[in-house]
RNA sequence: CGGGGCGUGGCGCAGCUUGGUAGCGCGGGUGCUUUGGGAGCACUAGGUCGCAGGUUCGAAUCCUGUCGCCCCGACCA
């Protein structure tokens, strides 16, 4: 390709709708247009390094028997509506869009295809002989995000890749998953990443074990803990550890504190002498459900913890045994609606009556109690009197007249101990999600009665595997962790170009004829080459070839003459001047497939 | 959904407080000069000031509404 063609139109100013580097520099070096919120246009430039992740895939899961596939973007309702899911994603957490067609038949524009999938293997596969099947796309996934942002990072329209396996039996979708992982990685090594495997929760997809693969960098939009010795990470979703030990309770004698307007952990410390770990914090939450039924939840947790909604939500789901549409903290605002009286919010104890909720208008009447991990062994603590203005000292939780289901619902944090060895501690970054990987067992196939007939001749549902990458948004990762001053630098394996050779003056003839003739050599022994051909100055074409990331970079300039040309590094900022031969040896070496 | 900010040539912005012929830089076009790190000079094209109402002799500017975009938040009672 010739730059005179390419279309190529670069900005010098950042422009103001961007405010991560990834994104700025997409949209200066032209890799990308902005059609409305969240909705990009993928540029000449960013296609082909689509294009190149998108080979890189491909190759690899070919390598381990995956088929290719193109499925439906348009889906019917009903097939979401037998998974469960066509509530939680339309009005809960509204992710999907959705349609009516003229006949009036309800239609989504499909977030993700395990319903399809489903649906069609059922229909295709019926014996175990046929099975392992693993399946994967490339395609355009719709997601109406709550907030679009970053350019492609967070984007409501974007190129995903997203694979499906299904099997007769735990173990072998065990196995697949493991080659899937081991895929994963090979795929984001070559791509050039750094990248992390964290272990993850699996949200609205549902299913058993499920891990993220994290491209590290500062702007990543989730929190991941680490131990010290690389043997445990996690999102900070999912991650657990253990807590330190409290401080124990010198005052352990059942009594009333009168605490005037000390609604906080922090107040009750200042005024009292307290330690936070001294203190059992009880939160009201409400859960609204897939069924409609607004759930209150009463939380106990260690006053010096904090509570992770994620693992919150998740032991409500199955708790209750339904999908949580959404989750959150009680106001008072809600119960004034609700018409209750009065809970006494900052004065709260785990033995709060169910009695508040008798005149709630819409809510259950019983409160859904959990206590963390951390509460368990208490001998006495400080909790809430359920009266304003007072605590109180409880010495034993067996005298609280309410059962409360304990568990983990503590978020892990920097600095905590890891349970798989106590000297080792988490360390976070950040990261940006490229890949994740699931295992959904049968949740999918029982609901879509997706079944086959067994060695035994019964029915059974399919064992199920979901993989996904996201390609658009790996590209703009991997400008996040590939840049400098000047611009981005593409690791070679999906540069949009491999090499561009800058004639520096078009007007020299030596310049030019050394210039194209690098040129029609590299595209001969398939080396993916970008001639600049402008009649411009030369420092506007380093500025370009800097800025949009090609790694290697030949000028044809004042050494013309005597044959000799510039071979210079993007990444190493390396300069050498060489003859013809040599530039191609070199080149060679760097590219060992192909021959020059 | 809550809070904050911004909508003025293709891009980045000023002008608005105090109403009176719409400006600057980059980019585009033409010409001359320059020619290895986003050149200089001259000329030139390009804007219903997001949209709709209102106030006024007169609105980019003031008022009301509306649409769009960006940022923060939606965890400790």
């Amino acid at each position: 390709m010739r730059v005179s063609r390419l279309m190529l139109i670069t900005l010098r100013d950042v422009p103001a709708e961007a405010d991560i580097i990834s994104h700025q520099l997409l949209i200066r070096g032209g890799f990308i247009k902005r059609l409305t919120g969240g909705i990009y246009a993928y540029m000449p430039l960013l296609w082909k390094v689509l294009k190149k992740i998108t080979r890189i895939v491909e190759e690899e899961l070919e390598t381990k028997g995956c088929l290719q596939t193109l499925l439906p973007q348009l889906q019917p309702s009903e097939i979401w509506e037998k998974s469960g899911r066509w509530k939680s994603y339309t009005e809960g957490e509204g992710i999907m869009f959705s349609l009516k067609d003229r006949q009036g038949k309800e239609l989504g524009l499909g977030p993700t295809h395990e319903e399809v999938i489903t649906q069609i293997i059922s229909q295709t596969i019926h014996s175990y002989k046929q099975l392992p099947i693993n399946i994967f796309q490339i395609q355009t996934k719709f997601r109406d995000e709550i907030r679009p942002r970053f350019g492609l990072m967070r984007s409501r329209e974007f190129i995903m890749k997203d694979a499906y396996s299904f099997h007769e039996n735990e173990y072998d979708l065990q196995s697949t998953y493991a080659e899937m992982r081991n895929a994963y990685k090979n795929i984001f090594t070559k791509c050039g990443l750094d990248f992390v495997c964290v272990d993850a929760d699996s949200g609205a997809i549902g299913g058993a074990a499920s891990q993220e693969f994290m491209v590290t960098a500062d702007s990543g939009e989730d929190l991941i803990l680490i131990s010290t010795d690389g043997k445990y990470g996690a999102n900070q979703e999912k991650a657990v550890s253990t807590f330190e030990e409290g401080e124990s309770l010198a005052n352990n004698k059942p009594s009333i504190i009168k605490t005037t307007n000390q609604k906080t952990i922090e107040e009750l410390c200042k005024y009292n002498d307290f330690h936070p770990s001294q203190i059992v914090k009880v939160l009201a939450y409400l859960a609204t459900c897939d069924d409609n039924k607004k759930h209150p939840v009463l939380i106990s947790i260690r006053g010096d913890q904090e509570l992770n909604e994620i693992k919150l939500s998740n032991e409500i789901s199955h708790k209750l045994k339904r999908n949580i549409l959404a989750i959150r903290a009680i106001s008072n605002e809600d119960i004034q609606k609700q018409g209750i009286d009065d809970i006494p919010f900052g004065f709260i104890g785990p033995d709060l009556s169910d009695n508040v909720l008798l005149k709630a208008k819409v809510w259950e009447k019983t409160f859904i109690r959990l206590a963390d991990n951390s509460v368990k062994g208490l001998k006495s603590f400080i909790c809430g009197n359920n009266i304003k203005d007072e605590h109180k000292v409880f010495y034993n939780w067996s005298l609280i007249n309410t059962k409360q289901v304990v568990c983990d619902i503590r978020k892990a944090k920097p600095g905590d101990r890891c349970i798989h060895d106590e000297t080792q501690n988490l360390q976070e970054c950040r990261g940006i999600e490229i890949g994740h990987i699931f295992q959904l067992g049968t949740k999918y196939s029982k609901s879509l009665n997706a079944t086959f007939t067994n060695e035994k001749g019964i029915e059974d549902p399919f064992w199920m595997g979901c993989y996904g990458i996201g390609i658009s948004r790996l590209a703009q990762a991997a400008v996040e962790q590939n840049h400098d001053d000047l611009g981005i630098i593409w690791p070679v394996s999906i540069a949009p170009f491999e090499v561009i050779i800058i004639i520096a003056n078009v007007k020299d003839t030596e310049q030019k004829n050394i210039g194209e003739e690098i040129y029609q050599k590299l595209i001969q022994t398939q080396i993916d080459a970008l001639l600049d051909d402008r009649d411009e100055r030369a420092g506007i074409k380093f500025k370009d070839a800097d800025l949009i990331g090609i790694p290697w970079r030949i000028v044809a300039g004042r050494e013309a003459k005597s044959g000799l040309v510039e071979l210079h590094n993007r990444k190493s900022k390396t300069t050498e001047i060489l003859d013809l031969s040599s530039v191609f040896k070199k080149l060679s070496e760097e590219f060992n497939t192909k021959k020059l």
